[in-house]
DNA sequence: GATTGTAGTGGGGAATTGTGGATAAAGGTG
DNA sequence: CACCTTTATCCACAATTCCCCACTACAATC
């Protein structure tokens, strides 16, 4: 279960430090992806085969579900972690979730993902905002 | 169950003493989030598994499902007590919540709630003054 | 009113984490 | 085949975090 928010720097290599209660989660290979709103998804080896199977059944007819399926398979790539703890993040996922050189590491459950910093404040702000949607939800789930 | 109010002051390193009544029950690791009115969360293990299973089932295809994802599970994090019975708030919460020194902390039932003194009492002196009208809306409830 | 216990607070030292740079290996090119 | 560029692995520092010990205050008990 990966929680939490961390705020690393990427160095002049493209290395990210993962967060340290991350990496026992992350440790038997990682696969790192395009995620959505452009940012960048890492899933465990065995996070990413439950996904995996799930994308493959959708319907191939659909052109969104084919879509999504380039995006999410297409854009994968598998890293390991250094002995320092940081993974190398392939250019083309640099480039596509903006990152420069602050980056926000989010724990998302079953996932991580990497945000440009300034992107991640924005997307954070815009939705504290809609709090009272959030407060519906919760009222949803019976808390 | 957790009941009571109490007024603690977080250290310079952002530790707050958890209230030796709750601790029994947060001893099996408990875990802090953003919480609604910008207060924060605090869940018992046990709690908090509910609550994820119900926040992981929403579809990751929705965007309003990603990002209340995001918010409360980037939110969280797990924290433990301290032999002295203390945890330490993460950074980013202390920010959400505005907490500075003095800080109330609430048993309410099945979590902890910490809020910024000032907050809290301006947010009781308003329900307080609302509470006839509050009750009311209770009944139309049916409580 | 003295004594014992528990609760809350503060600070210091050690281990871990994050970051930058250096060195070694690999690969590509003229 | 030598040279240059790129990639990977390793080492070292600095800052932060974590963990432990000590002190104070209030309460309860006798």
């Amino acid at each position: 279960m990966l929680l939490g928010e961390y705020k690393h720097n990427l160095d002049a290599k493209g290395r990210m430090a993962v967060p340290a209660k991350f990496r026992e989660k992350l440790s038997g290979g990682a696969i790192i992806t395009r995620g959505l709103e452009h940012c960048i998804f890492i899933f465990s080896q065995k996070e990413w085969e439950k996904l995996a199977e799930k994308l493959v059944a959708l319907p191939l007819a659909q052109a969104n579900s084919r879509a999504f399926n380039r995006l999410m398979l297409a854009g994968a790539s598998d890293v390991e972690i250094d002995k320092q703890g940081r993974i190398l993040i392939p250019d083309y996922l640099r480039e596509y979730a903006d990152l420069k050189k602050e980056v926000a590491v989010l724990g998302v459950y079953s996932r991580a993902e990497i945000w440009d910093a300034g992107r991640w404040a924005s997307y954070k702000q815009k939705t504290e905002s809609a709090s009272e949607e959030i407060a519906e939800r919760l009222g949803e789930l019976g808390i």
